[in-house]
DNA sequence: CGAGAGTGGAACATTCATGTTCCACTGAGA
DNA sequence: TCTCAGTGGAACATGAATGTTCCACTCTCG
């Protein structure tokens, strides 16, 4: 199973093993060299290099078969041009995925996790998540299966997150019936729903942005009356 | 954009035309003729549809990239017999979600949702559409955009539980802050989150669904205590 | 004014899922 | 036994996305 997503590796390992293998005295003439050259990453490169992810990160989040010529179109850059910056499919994707991580530990950081009430804090959180949005939403079209590497790091960068959940539970504030993996998923798919309500237009982001805080709050937070059952 | 999915509907508006345009006098030589005159549905016949169809919800659910080819090995038939029920992978897909429909007019139906205390029949609810995951994995991995006949006839089919969730409201027993939409929704994120982590093997079925229930409870129920804020 | 980085476009090769055809095999019923 | 529906497999055709190359253009910086 998972043949597709398995070949397009096995193509880009050839490819990679193709330019890395080239010894040095080889004729520099192709393209590609060029490229490997601007790993000195230029204003110019910087600038397109940021384009193109912005880009993808929008096309890819609001269309999930959308192809790279159309990513190139939304980044007002040729195919080419994609292509010098990320070889592959696969390498625009990592790159998206690296984005997402970085962009999540600082939504985390700047949510201060570890401060006051966990209450607060997660409602705090949320604000924040609710900014990633596109990026995750290309991550959970694209990457069904594998790219284990990514999902390794975004845990380990979540996890003040799951200290803080574990937190509220000790102090009585969330719900101990629910397990820290589930509260947190639901932080994510609450926050989806609201995403993609609001990119269908069936909302606004700040209605749906508030309807998923309620949500969440209605999930997370410990239930008094009910503990007497 | 979206151009994709565009190209497959060309191609089979132009496959149909070719399949009925044909008049009478033909000779009834190729296979696809065998096919349709097999609309009689033998014994036979109607097994091997509902293995594939099966197999498909089983395949599809769980790897959204998988191609007809893992489908027919799936439900053990040759590629060939797949293509004789199903032209096209649309079709196939089609199939899945009248299915699905199907299913959730018959959850509706044995949730009784019209009875009694509507965050009972709420909860009936969730039990029964718990049993239509895969069907509904398929169609949330495979029709992204279009489909509109489908969604229709979803949305359609849902309106007693739209009228379960407003009468809930009007109670006083469902939370009125969040739209109706929105709690549909929720409800069958919730049921995704439970059938994802179910399937990822993080969790047990049952453990899942109580999660989802009381999450689901969490966000639905009326709030009391916050009412005089 | 050159030189070279950065780019876009045309074009080609490759790969894969898909759609389609044809033929041989099997088993159940007339 | 003959027949025929149902099937599987090999094979070919197609179309799309992708990866890759080459060339011409346009800036900017020396």
């Amino acid at each position: 199973m998972f043949h597709s997503r398995q070949d397009v590796c096995h193509s880009r390992a050839r490819y990679s093993e193709r330019v890395t293998v080239r010894t040095s005295g080889a004729a520099p003439r192709s393209d590609v060299e060029a490229a490997d050259a601007g790993a000195r990453e230029t204003a110019a490169r910087a600038r397109t290099r940021r384009a193109i992810l912005e880009a993808a990160a929008t096309v890819l989040s609001s269309d999930r078969s959308a192809s790279l010529s159309d990513v190139a179109q939304a980044a007002q850059v040729g195919r080419t041009t994609l292509h010098r910056y990320f070889p592959e499919r696969t390498d625009l994707v990592e790159a998206i995925a690296a984005e997402a991580v970085e962009r999540t530990r600082a939504a985390i950081a700047a949510a201060r996790v570890d401060d006051g009430d966990p209450a607060a804090a997660l409602r705090r959180l949320a604000f924040e998540y609710f900014e990633l949005g596109p990026w995750y939403m290309v991550l959970f079209n694209e990457m069904a299966e594998g790219e284990t590497a990514f999902w390794a790091d975004a845990e380990e960068a979540e996890e003040p997150v799951r200290q803080l959940l574990r937190r509220g539970q000790e102090d009585g504030v969330l719900d101990d019936q629910l397990s820290v993996p589930w509260l947190l998923r639901t932080l994510w798919w609450m926050l989806f729903n609201a995403w993609s309500m609001a990119d269908e237009g069936d909302l606004s982001r700040s209605d749906a942005l508030r309807m998923a805080l309620r949500s969440l709050e209605g999930v997370a937070l410990a239930r008094p009356e009910e503990r007497a059952g």
